[in-house]
Formats: C-alpha cells, structure tokens, sequence
DNA sequence: AAGACGGGGCG
DNA sequence: CGCCCAGTCTT
C-alpha cells in the first residue's frame, strides 16, 4: 500500500516520445481543435467528463451551432441547454456549464478566468484536471491534466498499486502527471496523454506491441497490464431475503402476480413473496381452497446492482384461490403465455420446477 | 450484467 | 477522508 514508484523515465525521454506517437496516430481534427477557444475546449471537456469521442462531436456540433459563444449560452434558457445535452447523461454537467456561463458573464466580465487553476475551479463543473485541460489546451501555458486517461496510463506505466479514487493514491498520480508535463507543446501533450489512454493504453486489450514505452512500462514487464489501475472496491452488497411461493393448481398451474409499475421489476410477473414463513402461511389459508406446504428448497441468489436477494422457494399446492385476484394468473408451464418474467422467477420455473411436480407430503 | 467515468456534496 | 450520486456506453 505504502507504496511510492518513481517515475520511470526522465520527463523529456517521455515526452519526445509521446509526442512522436501523437504526431503520428494522434487526433488532430476534433471539432474543439478548430478554432481551440477557450470556450470550445470547456464545452468539450465537459462533454468528454463522461462520454467518448465519438459521442461527443455530434453532441458537440450541434450546441456549438446554437450556442456559438459564451454570450449566447449565458442568455440561453437552461431548458434550451438540457435540451441539447439530450441522451448525453450526467444532466448536471449541463446544468452547471450553463450556469457557470452565467457567472463568468457577470463577474468576469464575459472572459473565462484563464489565469490560474483555482479561478477556474470556483466554477461549477470544472475541476481541478477539467481546469487543467483548459488552460493547456486554449492557452498552451503548462497546466497539468489527470482524467481517466492519464490515470490509467500512469498507473500502468508505474505498477500503481491501490485505487485511484483513493486520495493517497491520487496524490501520487497527480505527482506523476506534473514529473511528466512539458513547459512547451503542452497543448500538443495534454491531447496527446488522452489519445495515448483512450487508444493504445485502452481499458482491456490495450496494443502494448506499438507502445512507445513498452521497455520500461512495469505493468507490462509483470505481464499485468490488466491489473491497473487496480479497479474500486466493490463494496460488499446488502443482503435481503425473500420466501416465493411457488403455487400450484390442481392442474399443475403456477400462481404468478403482475408486481407495481414502477420499481424493482415494475411491470413484470413474479411469484408472490414474502418475509415471513407466517405470512406466507396466512396467504394460503386466506386465499386457497385446501392448502398444503412442501418444505423449503435450497434457497439461491440473484444479485442486483445494489443488493443480493437470497431467495427460498417453497412449493405449496392448492385446488384453486377461492376468489377472483386482479393482476395474477394461473401459469400454463405447457403453454407459456408471453409475459415479462423477473429473471429469478423465469430460472425458477424452468429449471427448479420439477421438484414441485412430484406429491407433496401431506397431500393425498 | 457489471464496471468505468469527473465532479459535487455531505458527515 | 469516505461515501454517495448521476446516466450512458462498453465489455
């Protein structure tokens, strides 16, 4: 953990050799590159905080058109702004943006503060590497850049052990970053650093055979390149668990109800659940004519982003429910009606089933 | 189906 | 410092 790699190379080695790369496979004709405004180069790092290239330029042409300079956007209503950020995400990019036009208009007299990272910064949206990429990119002064790009090139190029959302570890990477950065060509080597990551030194599959570092990049010499950056701790999911009750019919039908529009599995069918072996129990006998339970099934897991349900199947048989229920149906395994079913519940009946088609005890 | 991505905000 | 959040794209 405690770990502090040197740089591996003299500042001008890199440099002359990253920028021989950009000058051959680098991107030369993004649209923020003609004319490199300021104004542009914001707009399109903003852009870039979330999205690719790729994405970006049609996002990006299409509100330079309509917002041509800084004026506009100040005066421009911020539905008009959402509007055109559309289908980008992350819409309080475009909020801030928006307002931060606002702010350079009335305190700053309509000029991006360019004179220090920390002017910069007091806008909303713009952090410390987005700073750093603007003033490298629109006024060639240095200025030192750390997205994601730069992270993982480093941390591969320097075996960087520890996650760089970790403050200790982006300490480091930010050290890193400036022992690179040139005096001059700093526009040429900020674009560089992010082509270099978002090309060659790519997330999986990254082309170490045309690396101009190849010699000396640790990661690669360990034959761990996949390894860095090393990836954020998942966080152990919380675990909730749930009884499904897996009904059937006197004709072997599986009871299955419709869950609520919205939320987890809105919309989709789903067999009826329950916290409690007592209310389980209580649902039966409310809602069933002649009732009986199988004993519990090896319960199973199905992981969610955000939490793991374990979940125990308890197969149960009935005559049939002694009353009509909207939003439930009787489920034909012989001939399946086209419904949406939640991914544990469809895995359910397709392959835990036959245990519920033999007699279950207690039943005659 | 899961992970990445930059900045902001809170305790 | 640690933790959460927000949306889309990639793998």
């Amino acid at each position: 953990m405690a770990q502090e790699p040197a740089p591996i190379m003299a500042p001008a080695t890199f440099q002359q050799r990253l920028l021989h790369w950009f000058d051959q496979y680098g991107r030369h004709d993004l649209p923020w590159q003609q004319p490199r405004t300021a104004y542009r180069v914001w707009v399109s790092e903003i852009m870039l905080q979330q999205t690719q290239v790729a994405t970006v330029i049609g996002y990006f042409d299409h509100f330079m058109a309509r917002f041509p300079s800084l004026e506009v956007l100040a005066k421009a209503d911020q539905d008009e702004v959402l509007h055109l950020w559309t289908g980008l995400g992350y819409y309080a990019r475009a909020r801030n943006l928006h307002r931060a036009a606002r702010i350079v208009v009335a305190q700053h007299d309509g000029e991006m503060p360019l004179e220090s990272v920390e002017a910069l910064t007091a806008l909303p949206g713009i952090g410390r590497s987005t700073a750093g990429a603007i003033i490298a990119q629109s006024t060639g002064r240095r200025a030192v850049i750390l997205d994601g790009n730069v992270k993982r090139s480093l941390s591969r190029l320097h075996a960087v052990e520890g996650w760089p959302g970790k403050p200790a570890v982006e300490r480091r990477l930010w050290a890193l970053a400036d022992h690179y950065t040139p005096q001059r060509r700093v526009a040429d080597y900020t674009q560089a650093m992010m082509d270099f990551g978002a090309t060659l030194c790519r997330r999986s599959q990254p082309e170490c055979g045309r690396c101009p570092f190849q010699q000396e990049c640790l990661a690669y010499a360990r034959h761990e390149t996949h390894r860095f950056p090393v990836s954020k701790p998942k966080k152990a999911l919380p675990v909730r668990q749930t009884l499904m009750l897996v009904l059937q019919d006197a004709r072997g039908r599986i009871w299955l109800e419709q869950r609520p529009p919205a939320g987890l599995w809105g919309g989709l069918w789903s067999l009826p659940q329950f916290e409690e072996e007592s209310q389980l129990w209580e649902w039966l006998a409310q809602h069933t004519t002649n009732p009986s339970l199988g004993s519990a099934e090896p319960m199973f897991t199905h992981t969610f982003s955000h939490f793991r349900l374990e979940i125990t199947p308890r197969p149960a048989e009935c005559d049939t429910l002694n009353e009509v229920r909207e939003g439930g149906v009787w489920y034909d395994l012989e001939r399946p009606p086209e419904l949406g079913l939640a991914a544990p519940v469809k895995a359910l009946l397709e392959r835990q089933l036959p245990f519920s088609l033999n007699p279950l005890p207690g039943h005659a």
